[in-house]
DNA sequence: TAGATTGTTAATCGATTAACAATC
DNA sequence: TAGATTGTTAATCGATTAACAATC
């Protein structure tokens, strides 16, 4: 239940070592790595350690074999569908982020329930609610993005369960149940914020 | 450095809270309020515990008293202000949402480089990047939010930094490195994406 | 009263950090 | 070689869970 840190720290790991291949680094020492993601190099081995990563005694990493090895542990070798629900402001920023494809990420589809949406060109089709069933077994979707108003989210939650879904990432302030067995991931920037005025204000903690 | 779980476990309660205080319910349980949010009951009463918030034996929580409590926890007895970079869908997003006002959160100020952004009536002004400083003095804002896209993220950063900021939520895909005594706060969509992903291909675990 | 619920102390669990041997 | 770095074991820390007395 609890979101694992371990895997978060791990794709951190592997965002910078990518971009430490770009520029054209070979190698890397823990204590790089952990500086750049904000962990300690004991945190950075230790990770490794747990997923059978070893390094070189005073080499440091070879990044391409690192990056490959995380990739292997992500499943990167193939594209990861996934359905987008609720093509508003925040929906459509999501379409157009790139990042994911270079991540192995595709969002096949979007849904909402305006008209209008069906018409624009986005750079997926968009669809009617009613399609979501047909779109999830034609692709074999397993995981969907809600985006919708939080007043809408539940409904909608509970028709992507109905069909099959069993990961969602709920990006509506509301707060969803789900059946058994399917995962949940909230990301609730009000509550973020409000969090972070909170640890403002008592700096000292 | 760790975002506080408990803080942000509070403020979950809070929002359940105030549901249940418009749905016109008078007390509640522990073992009910952890059920809306997903936690035990004893997890709940730990956490009152720590903040010296009494129920009442048999009886549970009386909701009023219990959202005052948490009211004066979080400082809702004040509008907080924040600033927004960046207009683009998200920002925009973050613009509209409604769920800032009822929480005490009021953005004072968007900024884009874009001039067509000036012009288009928002819910609050929108200005280029150079008038960061003198918004930030006028309003004594402390907390901004960085929407702006990953590349443009960092310099967005170190000027706000540099007017004096001292927490900030980032919306962008970037890794920001910030001074310290910045407190900053992630939310990486992509990111979240890829773990919910891994979860569900490793749903053993 | 008996039963239900709180509030707190003790036990457990897991994650992080420290220490250090191995070794390139 | 000496110094630096890895990889792992042990120690610490903090958070969660269990247990249970108090009591309404």
């Amino acid at each position: 239940m609890p979101i694992n840190k371990k895997i978060n720290r791990l794709l951190q790991y592997r965002s910078v070592l990518l971009r430490l291949q770009d520029l054209g680094f070979g190698t890397v020492f823990s204590y790089t790595l952990g500086k750049e993601v904000g962990v300690t190099a004991e945190q950075v081995r230790k990770d490794f350690s747990k997923f059978g990563i070893k390094g070189n005694k005073k080499g440091g990493y070879n990044i391409n074999e690192l990056i490959h090895t995380l990739g292997d542990i992500f499943h990167k070798d193939h594209l990861h569908k996934v359905i987008l629900i609720g093509i508003g402001n925040i929906g459509t920023a999501i379409l157009n982020y790139k990042g994911f494809r270079e991540n192995m990420i595709e969002i096949v589809a979007g849904f909402d329930i305006d008209p209008v949406k069906y018409k624009k060109k986005y750079t997926v089709p968009v669809y009617p609610m009613e399609k979501i069933d047909e779109v999830i077994n034609e692709y074999g979707v397993k995981t969907a993005i809600i985006a919708v108003p939080g007043i809408a989210a539940q409904e909608v939650c509970n028709r992507l369960t109905n069909a099959g879904i069993n990961s969602i990432l709920n990006i509506s302030p509301a707060v969803l149940k789900v059946p058994p067995g399917v995962i949940i991931q909230n990301i609730q920037i009000g509550n973020a914020l409000e969090s972070l005025i909170y640890q403002t204000i008592n700096l000292d903690e």
